[in-house]
DNA sequence: TCAATCCGGAACAGACTGTTCCCATGGAGA
DNA sequence: TCTCCATGGGAACAGTCTGTTCCGGATTGA
């Protein structure tokens, strides 16, 4: 996982701080993060999250994870059509749909 | 990280599969993948990516990570639930639950 | 010159992982 | 009913990896 790594000191760079201060942010051990950096040792999932909170960014930009949905674009602009209706919907209505859909996936089997 | 061995579970109903079977699209030793959905063991950064390709998910909702800053958490909450199912049904599904989902929100007016 | 900060390397004890057995359960088919 | 096969849990072991601690060099500002 070098992008790890990469990403780590690219956002460092984009927030003008020094690794070590990127550090202090998450609320990690200077060295201990430092071997994050270097590419040398990787994270278990709980400092995962930590880090991608504590720098403002998602695990899938640390992790260069490429949305699945990229492929598919019939499928994407689909979704991307309920997204546009959800935000119209009310929190009961949205669950609602949500919850239909969820069924119909299980009854695939 | 019991919420990345939930997700695990969680993602393998819905996908009607066992997790053996999961263990074999991401291409995981079978004792090893279940040492993941136990929650007993964690995987390195490259076995999680591997894991979200393979069962068609993101990093971020395998380790339950909120995404939403901006606007209402609960709603884009329910919208990942949705995205979420929808990367598992059929192209007619989803076509159907979207015109669902228009027809909600014009009977709004 | 001195102090402070940042960063890299080396090393060690401990924790964790991947793998391999063994076994219990439950469903399918003869 | 019996057998076979898939699933999944538990235990254990060797090897790997991690977190931490020292050390030193380089840079900056007072």
């Amino acid at each position: 996982m070098e992008i790890f790594a990469k990403r780590l000191r690219e956002r460092a760079v984009q927030l003008g701080i020094s690794n070590a201060e990127a550090a202090r942010r998450v609320g990690l051990d200077e060295r201990r993060y430092a071997h994050y950096v270097s590419g040398r040792r990787q994270p278990d999932l709980m400092t995962l999250k930590n880090i991608s909170e504590g720098l403002g960014v998602t695990p899938n930009w640390l992790l260069d994870f490429a949305t699945a949905t990229d492929q598919d674009r019939r499928m994407t602009a689909l979704i991307d059509r309920f997204v546009n209706s959800a935000k119209a919907m009310t929190h009961e209505q949205l669950e609602l749909a949500v919850i239909q859909a969820e069924a119909v996936v299980v009854s695939n089997r």
